[in-house]
DNA sequence: AAAAGATTTTACGAATCTTTGACAGCCATA
DNA sequence: TATGGCTGTCAAAGATTCGTAAAATCTTTT
């Protein structure tokens, strides 16, 4: 808490918060003035604006400054607190306040899976399961760009590297381990599909109905 | 645009909008339920509420819901386009840690059709239909020159390579599954268009009304 | 150096696409 | 309006492509 504006910058410099809620109303610096530059120092940490009046050129005019949200008074603390809390949620797998953060980790989950491709662990329905390096690096490869279809030359390219042209069934055996590692039911694969006559991908999110019953598709 | 619940649903699954402007009183589905339904199909993409009443309890829970910002009525034109900016803008570059990013999909939409080139998926009013790799080969290609009339000889040419020559009914068996999966009424095409005596070609606006009286050349 | 583990090849049946050929129906011109 | 040439459609035959497991090869660890 700081009572007035360049006391607020000055604790925000000094340790930044996870989110600001901001008074307008407020001695020493104007208070848009406050927001832009609380903006600029750390973009990523959400403001949310009390003011007095709700007239609409105001609220625009903040929201443009970079406010993230805005109360008018009067105003509950359960909408204040609902309202701080939807922006923090909107900003807060970035990051912590500055420099205390506990190294990300890129996790990758689908299914029963979760992958973490920085510790190189993997479970699947909680029990721990033992990828190789090259798994990690097909899966990591594949979820870069999700739904994406890559072809077996383009694999073989991007996650073997240039030099190395193992021939065809190498990437369809890794295919294969990853899919009994990490699928719910490895021979109805959800999320490593296979496209036919053009290569795989990796989805994450279920895909719509099914229509055509007939083609391919696996059955039900 | 869609009217009611239902049908704004089914285009949100069709093809996901960069941003949803929701008025709560509307027919159908509830206000609520569609929202919560629109954040659990794609969570990325914003949703800003009108709603008539500024009941904060109401706004509370619109928020828990996953909307993204509400606007009350009446509002200013100027508010709700300020407001529906700045949240595409929070989750427009914003991408989540890992493997949910979207691409650039290449997509072709037509009637109820939608075909995208990068995931190799394709939808038919709203249901998953499979589509054969020469397939999308093959509209691909005609889809880029909408309009334009290719021959068989040069669709097999183009489509199917230098070295491949199949012959007769090829082209002509892989048009129909196309419009067996894409067509609204298969036997009256009104995308997939056969030139007869010149080959086929892929129109993407709907024709003018035409008189079933006159042949089939393109009305005057 | 042997053992253990990972990666790549090989092989082949199974699954899935493509092409073909036959025919009926449609179209355009004589 | 009649005719020969196109096109739409189907189903079977012909080709590819995949999934899988086991063997062979290469790497790392013991």
């Amino acid at each position: 808490m700081a009572a007035d504006g360049p006391s607020g910058l000055q604790s925000f410099r000094d340790s930044p918060p996870g989110a600001v809620v901001l008074d307008l109303k407020l001695p020493g610096i104007s208070g848009k003035e406050l927001c832009r530059e609380f903006k600029s120092l750390a973009a990523n940490v959400p403001i949310v604006v009390l003011s007095a009046n709700s007239d609409t050129k105001d609220k625009i005019l903040l929201l443009e400054l970079g406010a993230d949200d805005y109360v008018t008074k009067p105003f509950s603390p359960k909408e204040l607190l609902a309202r701080v809390r939807r922006a923090m949620r909107r900003s807060g797998p970035q990051s912590a306040p500055l420099g205390q953060q506990t190294a990300k980790h890129d996790v990758l989950t689908f299914g029963d899976a979760r992958v973490d491709f920085t510790s190189m662990e993997a479970t699947h329905a909680g029990s721990a399961v033992a990828l190789t390096v090259q798994e990690f690096k097909l899966l990591k490869f594949l979820a870069s760009s999700p739904g994406h279809v890559f072809s077996r030359d383009e694999l073989l390219n991007q996650v073997w590297g240039y030099n190395n042209y193992p021939s065809s069934r190498t990437v369809d055996n890794h295919v294969l381990r990853l899919r009994q590692s990490l699928e719910p039911d490895p021979a109805n694969p959800r999320f490593l599909l296979t496209v036919h006559g053009a290569g795989y991908k990796l989805v994450l999110e279920l895909p719509p109905v099914r229509k055509d019953s007939a083609r391919n598709s696996p059955a039900s």
